[in-house]
DNA sequence: TTCATACCTCGATCATAGCCGAAGCATATG
DNA sequence: CATATGCTTCGGCTATGATCGAGGTATGAA
């Protein structure tokens, strides 16, 4: 035994309910402060301060001070990325029950600051079938077909790649089991259909509603096949 | 809050380090019985008793009864790719104290029932680059070209594409951050390579050891670049 | 300054669950 | 048949850690 990194500290650190909570609402990608946290695991706020002091220490969160207030957000995307595979083992566990919620979830939602869900699987099966995106390994890149693409969508790319985070990187969606966008391109996206208001995030979860313009303009922009 | 799958059930599962001892030494993809997982473990029978039964419970272990034997292995791929994200995050932060053992772990070892490590995306990226597979999303597919390839190579695709189990798919590996094969042809590859004696298994870790005659046929099987 | 808010530390309580000894089935071997 | 091995259930011990109340320290507002 004893091989490999201690998987199990860390799971650890997920198993417990309110942390796990904490890291659930955190996939939304707003930073949220330890208060709103406290709230969204249903404890009070010292024992919200233990927890998160922990999954700082554990590396899975960082911390912003602003003011009188402390900002907590996922340490970077990998945890996001692990965070979703759990969720996936977790739902092919639990056939039984899908709440009214569900549905939309499962259509389109925020996956750390990226769009997930349906909509996001198509997305990205679109832009690699044309060949915007290349995908090699766990690597994507960018075309220059896609650059074109995404100057055309509004995306700034120069400003994007100058930046220490990956431009594009697949992550791993927990219901259609497929692959969509992450990376700081994946969010630049992301913020870009909500700029032409092609949908509206719900502030109290991760879902995304898209408008009826919006749809419209989604499906022509990355239709399917 | 309450938003998405119960993640934090099976997090605990992993989160304790006994039964994540038990869940590494599955990660090498033989079957164990209950006493050698409770060796692996480090602890009596009765508590691994115990242990194994939550585990089945949460769907991430599958057992096979044969005679007064009870064989443990990873219920499925799924499993592994989580297992093997949450060792990338459980390394990112433990840069310290790299073992012994370790170096050996990261060029080549056994990912569940195939190759990972350096030698595992090597040869992905070398088969994905000269156009034996395509990946589209997370669905990785074989090519034309890629079936002749695994033909030459002494695989029998014709059985595999029968199983129920997908041929091709896509797996990330923790100490390369990028994808290896995965898959029932991903199994076929590493079984294939053992029988031409390419490499060698060590039947008490997931290490894997190259035969220097083993080395140069994989160099030419799959250059780099 | 005074007050309120946001966050943290300390200490005590309490429940969960991991652990093992003992004993009980089931299956193989002699 | 008797005996050994593999695995399980039961009961009790114990420790870890989650929780909250009380009290303390920054920051911002009045």
């Amino acid at each position: 035994m004893k091989e490999g990194p201690d998987i199990s500290r860390i799971a650890a650190l997920i198993g417990d309910p309110a942390r796990a909570n904490m890291l659930t609402a955190l996939m939304a990608g707003k930073a949220l402060t330890a208060t709103e946290l406290a709230a969204e695991a249903g404890v009070t706020a010292q024992t919200a301060s233990g927890h998160l002091a922990k999954l700082r220490d554990g590396g899975l969160v960082q911390v912003r001070k602003q003011g009188r207030h402390k900002y907590f957000a996922l340490a970077h995307g990998d945890v996001a990325a692990t965070l979703e595979a759990l969720m996936g083992l977790a739902a092919s566990e639990l056939r039984t029950r899908t709440g009214p919620k569900d549905a939309a979830m499962r259509q389109a939602r925020v996956c750390y600051n990226h769009l997930a869900g349906q909509r996001g699987v198509q997305m990205f099966s679109c832009m690699l079938g044309r060949g915007d995106l290349r995908e090699d390994g766990e690597d994507v890149t960018i075309t220059p077909q896609g650059a074109a693409f995404a100057a055309d969508f509004g995306v700034d790319l120069e400003a994007l790649s100058s930046a220490r985070a990956p431009l594009c990187r697949a992550c791993l969606d927990w219901s259609e089991r497929r692959t969509h966008l992450a990376g700081s391109l994946g969010r630049a996206m992301l913020t870009r259909m909500e700029e032409m208001r092609w949908l509206r995030r719900d502030p109290d979860s991760r879902v995304i509603a898209f408008l009826s313009t919006g749809e419209m303009a989604f499906q022509q922009a990355f239709p399917l096949d």
